[in-house]
DNA sequence: GCAATTTAGTTAGGAGGCTAATTATTAGGA
DNA sequence: TCCTAATAATTAGCCTCCTAACTAAATTGC
């Protein structure tokens, strides 16, 4: 998997209905919401790289302080996550051992979270965010809920809702596509 | 811009609503719509890398060829892009001219594609699919609009259509913040 | 009790994006 | 005309992901 290269401008309708004409298993109407789905992905992914880099940070550094920070709320109610060793931060993120490493290895450097060997098993070490992390946390957080919510501005709640009805449906019919796939290969 | 990283299991909207009480900017059902597109779009990410791995391609590799094959199309109505530069190709793929050399040199030397000097302007170079290229993509479409259709199986025609209304919708209102901030900038 | 396996984390090297600098060529203005 | 600007493509070097190999420590099984 690498980084995702998307066109300026997605195809419109048109193109894939031509497309059609030459390849009969092209269902335009498909590859249409397809294209424009992860053209909107694209729009909102730029626009959220610009805030990271504002603050100076990244997504991978962003993604271990918060997990860090849901990990080590104060009451429990409020943890959705629980991660405090390099395993546990790459087995919620979806990234290999190696990238966390790097991950901790920068956000050390600026003093953000710090490594602390585990006392019971000297293989371990366990991650914890800093004073001075928390503190960027509490001053990244807002203006990035306040980004969020413009983002999300152009639909009415009702219709974040109905997204995400159709966008659940959408995920579940691929992951139903998935066990098919593996099914065949066993 | 570097590659995302996305949770396994993206937080649920509970997760956002504690979220809401210690940051009160933080619109849950807004969040939450916003991680549930970012985790469809990274499953259908996923399944479409899968995919180009299984033909030894990348998706920038694809990128390239799909703008040179539709770039020469033999009839004008059926082209949707066009594109026989390095410069043009980097335009409309949103990425630098310096990847599209790189892009370029892996092509070619799978014999996809091959550069030629432009007799009128001695610095350009035209890009052209070559026939093992051509072949290739014969060979490689059908199978990927049959999977872009099992992947998008999950929703019927109306709710792609729906799902698109919505979307563009949601974009629309990304270009307008997008616009309000380059005002404030000058 | 100790060799073999497993596990945690790091290191080494690769891929593919990026920016900035470089080379070659063309275009423009005094 | 000739010097300066701009333009097309490439090269060099950086970043952050990856996999595979490695080190150290714990666990398992004879």
């Amino acid at each position: 998997m690498s980084e995702p290269i998307h066109l300026k401008e997605p195809p419109r309708l048109e193109c894939f209905m031509e497309a059609s004409q030459q390849f009969p298993d092209c269902d335009p109407k498909a590859m249409f919401a397809f294209t424009t789905l992860f053209h909107t992905y694209d729009v909102l992914w730029k626009q959220k790289c610009d805030h990271y880099a504002k603050y100076g940070i990244t997504q991978g550094r962003f993604m271990i302080m918060i997990l860090l920070m849901n990990s080590e709320a104060p009451t429990e109610e409020n943890r959705c996550f629980s991660a405090s060793t390099p395993a546990e931060l790459a087995d919620l993120a979806q990234v290999s051992r190696a990238s966390v490493t790097g991950l901790l290895d920068s956000l050390e450097k600026n003093e953000f979270v710090r490594r602390e060997p585990d006392a019971n098993d000297r293989r371990m070490v366990s991650v914890h965010l800093t004073e001075k992390g928390k503190a960027f946390m509490e001053e990244f957080l807002p203006p990035h809920f306040k980004m969020m919510n413009k983002l999300m501005g152009g639909l009415k709640t009702e219709e974040q809702e109905q997204l995400v009805g159709l966008l659940h449906k959408l995920v579940a019919g691929v992951n139903a596509y998935v066990d098919e796939q593996k099914e065949k290969e066993s």
